[in-house]
RNA sequence: GGUUCCGUAGCUCAGCAGGAUAGAGCGGUCGCCUCCUAAGCGACAGGCCGUGGGUUCGAAUCCCGCCGGGAUCACCA
């Protein structure tokens, strides 16, 4: 049991023992989230008001307090001050450095993992890219936050199913391929990839501008695809495959993984069965010649299920792909990684499976996250607006490269480090803000490497490595706990204790920014601490200590920056 | 107009199941490398927490109104 929960505990017995009688009084798990740290580290290190107890106990709260310090006795873990209504509580330093430092060194480097999701299945639909359409940094987010969320739920014991829901359906490839037919050569799209595409999908509306009959061509090269034809299929596939293999090369860079890639396409036969059930269930009304469910008692617009030309729409692959993953996965949770633009939607898919009597449908979440804009405004790849997400990453891995060719010269791995610190830096940034904040991006703010950033987390990790190294061997040395007493030592260990509730709300809120400020606030921590103290000289048994603080910070720092999908070097 | 999200330092943001004097970083000015990595550390400057009410012993935090901004409101996803 840690120090808070310890404290917790007894200050429920103690306040029993005061006030056998009265009712209302708080439990220990109460009391816990009721503790709050006082502004000012003299004044203590945790505090508990006690002004909501005045009113069960009829008592003015200094009074209360003073009642609670002259009966406790607990003195070994915490001693206890009256100030203003407030219990205030100072750690016994030493003790509380020992109990912290053991929690650190039993979890090991899964420090804060956890059984909690033993037998419950997360999905998680994130980074979804659309085929023909290049990585830009608008894809950013819900791919980074997406695989964050999925390695938080796996640290806590969950099983994950990471699926990239694939926007490969649609009339738009029907023109596709009505262009690549007409004036397309297959070396163009071999050699220019998905720029070779995205052309002739530009060159396609150009000329359809003109000649209004490309319209329906388009439409029929569709039909072949939702037919089967042969030699549509094979253009169509090739066309996801180059695709694919393109995003690949990123998936690579930023080490993300997806467990399916059952995109829109994959529900093309799953549609139908959805559609008959709807009706059965008398979910459907005809609304200006399209299918649509009601949803006016929720006050929303009605949710569009076949259009007027018989056609699906996403809402039906939607609601066809929730159920499909509810049968296969068996899902407690299906979350959906996708910028709040489709709030709207998913609360209208949401609701219709509710409607159709789902219990589960209170199981998916839209994890919504905000616009990105380019420097100032919106992206639009038809305007030139956009950043090509592998250009960025390039470019940071270009500038950590300089860096480190100015600053650490006689580094071995340049390259190596290089990519680590430019994403890192990259990936930081898209993850150090609530993710419901829109982003402007800007190459400045992008590519700083000071400060909170990245870079400065990666550093205050090397850091510890370097110190480490230079330690050398202290494991026959018994460590002195009472070496970790000062106020920065013990900053460093109330920081550390906690985060393994900083997973479980992370977790908890869908925010893999509560990790990357955890991450940050430790770097701070740490780095004070380095230069208030030296951590290697000294008597062994302190060194020892000391020595065993940076390597817990090394773990949870290294930990936490995996968590949000960011290497951590061990030199820089 | 309806729905919804947001408004905290010049800029980017923390803090929001109410708690003591509102915190970081960037940018600005000024300090700190005979000592474990200066991608670091420290100091100074910078705030009617959009606004007006309400609830409360106590409100940046909860409720209501207003102002300002974003998103969205069926045959695209």
């Amino acid at each position: 049991m840690d120090t808070i929960t310890r404290l917790s505990a007894l200050l429920a017995d103690c306040m029993k023992t005061v006030w056998p009688e009265a009712e209302g009084l708080p439990a220990a798990e109460e009391i816990r989230g009721l503790l709050a740290v006082p502004p000012d580290p003299a004044l203590g290190d945790y505090a508990f008001p006690c002004f909501r107890l005045a009113k069960p106990l009829r008592t003015a709260p200094p009074k209360i307090a003073e009642a609670v310090c002259s009966a406790w006795t607990h003195g070994d873990l915490a001693s206890v001050q009256p100030v203003n209504g407030y219990l205030n509580f100072f750690l016994n330093r030493e003790n509380f450095a020992a109990e912290t430092m053991a929690a650190l060194q039993q979890g090991g480097d899964r420090y804060g993992a956890s059984d909690l999701g033993a037998g419950k299945t997360i999905c998680l639909d994130y980074s979804s890219i659309n085929i023909a359409k290049r990585f830009h940094i608008g894809h950013l987010s819900t791919t980074m936050i997406g695989h964050s969320l999925k390695r938080i739920f796996d640290y806590l014991g969950y099983t994950t199913v990471g699926i990239n829901h694939l926007g490969d359906w649609g009339t738009q490839f029907g023109k596709m391929i009505c262009a690549y037919k007409k004036w397309g050569t297959k070396e163009q799209v071999e050699q220019g990839g998905v720029d070779a595409m995205t052309e002739l999908y530009v060159r396609f509306h150009k000329e359809a501008e003109a000649d209004p009959s490309l319209e329906d061509e388009g439409r029929a090269w569709f039909k072949k695809i939702e037919d089967g034809d042969p030699e549509a299929m094979e253009i169509f596939t090739w066309f996801k495959d180059v695709t694919l293999k393109d995003a690949a090369k990123v998936y690579e860079k930023l080490d993300v993984t997806f467990d399916s890639y059952a995109g829109e396409s994959f529900y093309n036969d799953k549609m139908e069965p959805v559609i008959r059930e709807l009706r059965e269930k008398g979910l459907l009304v005809q609304s200006q010649g399209a299918w649509v469910v009601d949803l006016e008692e929720d006050h929303m617009p009605p949710c569009l299920i076949v259009k007027s030309d018989g056609a699906t729409i996403y809402a039906t692959r939607d609601l066809a792909a929730a159920i499909y993953r509810q049968n296969t996965y068996h899902f407690d949770k299906c979350l959906y990684v996708v910028a709040y633009q489709q709030d709207l939607h998913f609360r209208q898919v949401f609701r219709v499976l509710e409607k159709m009597g789902y219990p589960w449908a209170k199981d998916c979440v839209h994890v919504a996250f905000g616009m990105i804009s380019f420097e100032g405004e919106a992206l639009s790849t038809r305007k030139g607006n956009v950043v090509h997400l592998e250009d960025l990453l390039d470019q940071a891995v270009a500038k950590a490269r300089e860096i480190i060719e100015e600053k650490s010269p006689n580094l071995e791995n340049k390259d190596e480090v290089a990519r680590q610190v430019g994403i890192g830096a990259v990936i930081y940034t898209d993850l150090s803000n609530n993710r419901i904040k829109d982003i402007d991006f800007r190459w400045d703010r992008a590519l700083n490497f000071d400060g909170e950033s990245g870079p400065y987390v990666q550093y205050t990790h090397a850091r510890c490595c370097s110190v480490l190294r230079k330690a050398g061997d202290l494991s026959g040395v018994s460590p002195d706990w009472s070496a970790l007493t000062d106020d920065e030592a013990q900053a460093l260990l109330r920081l550390l204790s906690r985060f393994p509730d900083v997973i479980r709300d992370a977790a908890d809120k869908y925010e893999p920014s509560m990790i990357t400020r955890a991450v940050t606030d430790i770097a701070q921590a740490y780095n004070k601490y380095y230069y208030e103290h030296r951590i290697l000289d000294g008597e062994p048994a302190q060194a020892a200590a000391r020595v065993a603080l940076t390597d817990a910070v090394r773990r949870v720092i290294r930990t936490g920056l995996w968590l949000i999908g960011i290497e951590a070097p061990e030199r820089m």
